[in-house]
DNA sequence: ATTCTGACGTGGG
DNA sequence: CCCCACGCCAGAA
């Protein structure tokens, strides 16, 4: 199985084409790529990806809206900090209206 | 080889 | 709405 094929560059490839001010879930992840119980894997393919400056991992949050892999910025605060400069809201690690900021690759990447 | 641990999600109570 | 138990599966110890 090829680097181009593994399921960590999928998930980076779908993560690249987050607009800029929207969000999505692990779980919504997983399921667009037709394995909607490995979410876990995909917060593992995020926790790789550290060293890929092009891709966006602040904009993959929980199912609940909450920034739950904010530890793995380098900072408590960067996280947010990203989100904030995408006029996205964040309180307490909630962020607010979330539900208007998601975006679902399932929904918006059916030909991907 | 075996066990444990998650940047998760779902279902039941 | 909250809390808990379980399924998931790649890596690390």
């Amino acid at each position: 199985m090829s680097e181009e094929n593994s399921f960590f560059i999928k998930v980076y490839n779908v993560v690249r084409q987050i607009p800029e001010g929207k969000v999505t879930s692990y779980g919504a992840i997983a399921k667009y790529l037709g394995s909607p119980q490995s979410s876990r894997m995909v917060g593992w393919a995020m926790n790789a990806s550290h060293s890929l400056i092009d891709v966006p991992a602040h904009r993959v949050v929980n199912r609940k809206g909450l920034l739950t892999g904010k530890h793995h910025f380098g900072g408590a605060k960067i996280m947010q900090q990203l989100l904030e400069n995408e006029g996205i809201i964040v309180i307490e690690n909630q962020i607010q209206d979330f539900e208007k900021h998601l975006w679902d690759p399932i929904h918006y990447l059916k030909d991907f």
